[in-house]
DNA sequence: CTGAGATGTAAGCCTCCGCTTACATCACCG
DNA sequence: CGGTGATGTAAGCGGAGGCTTACATCTCAG
């Protein structure tokens, strides 16, 4: 930061690409894919917009990498009983406008015209249908998912896109703990087998 | 139907605003703001693209008419105690690609950059609070609300832009019933305060 | 009937944006 | 060194899309 004096930086194609990587990450996340420019992601990366194109082919393209990269993280190893706490922990963390996750957040923003993001959604709510799924063994298993998904994406919009009080600043555990609490109604196992 | 061979309908402002109104209130919520343009508008209505300036103004005010217009019945009159079982009904029904509610959704998916459509979102945002958090007497009310508010968005963003299997095609009913269960935990009134 | 305002239309202006091209500059290998 | 491929840059093309303008046509009051 200190040290932003040089005019040019050494030559560095993967350098490059990865500043590319990271802005587009940031600037989609914060404006969703339609409202974030070529020309935005070349600037914040300090680096010639012809250079995405050389990269990356696309913007569109550009942005499955993007949504690809994050993608791998998100299920991650977890048990599954402790997918739901940490992937919840993960969207509630402060460090969100950051923009580590998300990105999918803008995929779903600027859904309905993008045959590879909706493969990518797809996927990724497959992912977490076969991995909470296991936690029920109500026959309704997938729809129960289903809510638990909509509840997760519901709670990132409001605080990403929406930035609403009292729920951007409230304390994550708190939080957290009651989701969970409402959650575990949900996902019970067939008779009260609550587990927080 | 049947009859629309006439060349020319009768000229009519009102209808023709009416008209605009419509189709705007249809594509908005199909593609949100940034992907619907004006002149698919103009073409849905039938009607000259210059019209549509020349009763909204803009795009971006006649976003904010269908917004306001719509938003208007959102809460409704209902009792507190059914306005969130309305409210899910209503998200749930099957009419919805009918366009009928969810403008609000196309708000929030390109949501960052209007403060028109913000400050419609938070007034929406402060009705739910005030007619929801009569319902529980936890201190943490308004909290406790904006995660009701989030599960339902998340539901319209799964439904209406994910489509996700197998929300889109449940049983409203059992939707609603889960979801209320799991809610009433969330807004349940003081006594037995368990928390895990 | 007629003139004037209301309504509708065709055409195009202008800016933004995705993308390309032609060229300059660097870094490394012989 | 020198020269060749990799890296970076400036300029601009072409089209889309928001908005405007100039004009045609209707309709209704007087």
């Amino acid at each position: 930061m200190t040290s932003e004096a040089p005019e040019h930086r050494r030559r560095d194609a993967s350098a490059t690409k990865a500043a590319l990587l990271r802005a587009a990450q940031e600037l989609f996340t914060e404006r969703g894919y339609e409202r974030t420019t070529v020309r935005d992601i070349a600037d914040r990366a300090g680096v010639n917009q012809a250079l995405l194109f050389r990269y990356f082919g696309t913007k569109e393209e550009l942005f499955h990498v993007v949504l690809a990269t994050e993608s791998r993280v998100l299920i991650a190893e977890s048990p599954a009983e402790q997918v739901l706490a940490r992937t919840l922990a993960k969207m509630l963390s402060r460090d969100m406008d950051a923009a580590q996750d998300g990105v999918w957040l803008a995929a779903l923003r600027s859904s309905g015209h993008d045959s590879a993001a909706d493969a990518i959604r797809k996927q990724l709510g497959e992912d977490y249908t076969r991995v909470l799924g296991s936690l029920t063994d109500a026959e309704d298993a997938d729809l129960r998912v289903d809510l638990v998904l909509a509840w997760i994406v519901g709670l990132g919009m409001l605080r990403t896109v929406v930035r609403k009080e009292p729920l951007v600043s409230a304390d994550p555990g708190a939080v957290a703990r009651l989701v969970l609490r409402a959650m575990s109604v949900l996902l019970e196992r067939a008779e009260t087998e609550p587990d927080c």
